[in-house]
DNA sequence: TTGTAGGCGTTATCAA
DNA sequence: TTGATAACGCCTACAA
């Protein structure tokens, strides 16, 4: 038993106006509720249009319209990143929502491979989409390439590595991480470290350099560990490593709350005590703030806000509107909370 | 300093044609790298190519073509579920890598409002994509009745409510559910209760119905509560509940895992050991699982094979093939770890 | 208020 | 090997 039942061709506009017997001018003007139709024609019409099962074309319509009402959004992250980044979804949903709100539907493109880079790429120059949001590009980008040559409406979320005079919003990583390694600091933590993660992307890089501004004379990089990703594991074996180093530790500040939530389990594993014996802070105010015990004192990263101005500053280029070139940072506060 | 940098115009065929002194056919068959062309020709359309900076249209293309190489992932949850179901990620990158080899694309369409739903209707209807593929559907869904009324090719994931004549690949969640129970109950735990969640959905209902086929006449409707989610939050509140109704309970099954996670949590709070007192068992074999202390014992979900799975079907019926109408189930071992 | 016809950017057929 | 030319399905002046 197969599902072989004989795909029938889609109607037209063409057919219905044959149904109708009336011109395709007419058909179309009452599919796209205009004014100036009889009473008489539109009800044939409509009839017609529900008997052969009529549904628009779009991508005939785009054609010849030059537009799609589509906006990309296009997210560059390997496999675990992606599902555990607790911010591309906010981001996503903030996105959706502004869109949705503009009447424009966002489309999600994944790319995982560089046989995903080339097919995005082409789907892009394609004239499916008005405009893109692009989160998390990679320096040298290809996507990156495209977008500019095509020069399409695009905003980045997050500083594209090497890109200056592109519309992006994103937060002041640096700035927050040296404002919450302050605070650390005024607990009255005399011996802190840092756990640092993805130093190869701007981010990484900036909370490193925000550390690194707080603690000015007292830094010390013996208590500062690397590791590769945003994740609990890592935060795990990162606050091992900076046990090792230093026992007397009393004071971390992690690359963000997945890392935290992994260094809470080591410094645990440790027999250690939070706040007690040492103050944790992380940054994101993710999900796992909240779920760690104790809660994790953090930055705020508003990821849905993130998504939402960057797709009003889409929209707004859409509109062919002025859009200031460089970057929007958004508010990060503080959240004090109890692991410090 | 705006970015009203002249969108200039795009080149077309027509363009390149002109440029190369060539006529559009030929220009047409550079582009799409066909035989019988004379180096002199593609060499001059080259050039024009790069001179004028042509990319072609795919719309048009699509056009004439009548197809778009292009597949929708449509995912249609509400924001905290979308963010926080482990297994969505994966089933998306699943779908994404077996579309990826075929040269399609997965345009991922997001549903979060009526609004959203209306759109990706349209969108569906648009002619944007030659096939869908559906996670988590609900009954009565509009998405639903577009795809059937097109007769799109499409494959939902998870058996859709009330729809049996259509291709759709899951698991078997009532047998895992009853197999991991009766796992629980052979390490000699007696007073075994549930965390059931999502009940208004074909999931949580069946995990329901799998603990109670387990318990056969040991099942007292006393402990088991149910919570609106799979959610951390959902197995604390649930488990205290349940400790609450039953305080002697010494096994419990949970919805997922985390609900399992939240479970632990409460547990710990009411000063009772895993698997000391209590025996625990979730569902999914997400990142959740290895990440609690104790480890938790659950079912694997394949949630990467699920949209492999998915995307093959939707090829198949692409390519013409018969496809086979009814659900696929995928194997759900247990993962035997500490937490019971 | 309605019909006609040209064009959107491609591909594809068929002569040349 | 190449060039016309007709679709593809739709919108939109313009004319009636």
């Amino acid at each position: 038993m197969g599902s072989t039942s004989q795909r029938r061709k889609r109607a037209t506009i063409h057919d219905v106006a044959v149904e109708a017997g009336i011109s395709r001018g007419t058909v179309s003007r009452v599919v796209n509720g205009e004014r100036y139709v009889s009473e008489a024609a539109r009800t044939a019409i409509e009839d017609a249009i529900a008997k052969v099962g009529y549904v628009p074309n779009t991508a005939a319509r785009n054609l010849v319209m030059q537009k799609t009402q589509a906006v990309g959004f296009i997210v560059h992250e390997p496999h675990s990143l992606f599902l555990n980044d607790p911010n591309i979804g906010e981001i996503l949903l903030g996105a959706n929502a502004s869109l949705s709100d503009a009447d424009y539907q966002m489309v999600c493109l994944v790319i995982d491979s560089d046989r995903d880079t080339d097919r995005v790429a082409r789907y892009l120059s394609g004239g499916f989409v008005d405009g893109a949001i692009i989160v998390s590009a990679r320096k040298n980008d290809p996507i990156t390439r495209v977008v500019s040559g095509l020069d399409l409406p695009a905003v980045f979320v997050g500083h594209p590595p090497e890109l200056d005079d592109v519309p992006f919003v994103g937060i002041d990583n640096r700035g927050s991480a040296a404002a919450i390694t302050s605070r650390l600091l005024e607990t009255g933590r005399r011996r802190v470290g840092m756990i640092a993660a993805a130093l190869d992307r701007d981010s990484g890089a900036d909370r490193l350099a925000g550390f690194t501004d707080a603690l000015g004379d007292h830094f010390d990089p013996r208590l500062v560990v690397e590791v590769p990703l945003y994740e609990y594991s890592a935060g795990v074996t990162g606050m091992r490593e900076l046990l090792a180093r230093e026992p007397n530790i009393d004071g971390v500040f992690a690359a963000s709350d997945a890392v935290a939530a992994g260094a809470l389990e080591a410094i645990r594993e440790a027999g250690l005590s939070v706040p007690g014996d040492i103050g944790i802070v992380g940054f994101d105010d993710s999900s796992w703030a909240a779920r760690c015990s104790p809660q994790l004192s953090t930055i705020h990263q508003p990821a849905g806000s993130l998504g939402r101005r960057a797709a009003e500053t889409v929209l707004a280029q859409l509109r062919g509107d002025e859009v200031k070139l460089g970057g929007i940072l958004l508010d990060t506060p503080i959240i004090w909370r109890d692991s410090a």
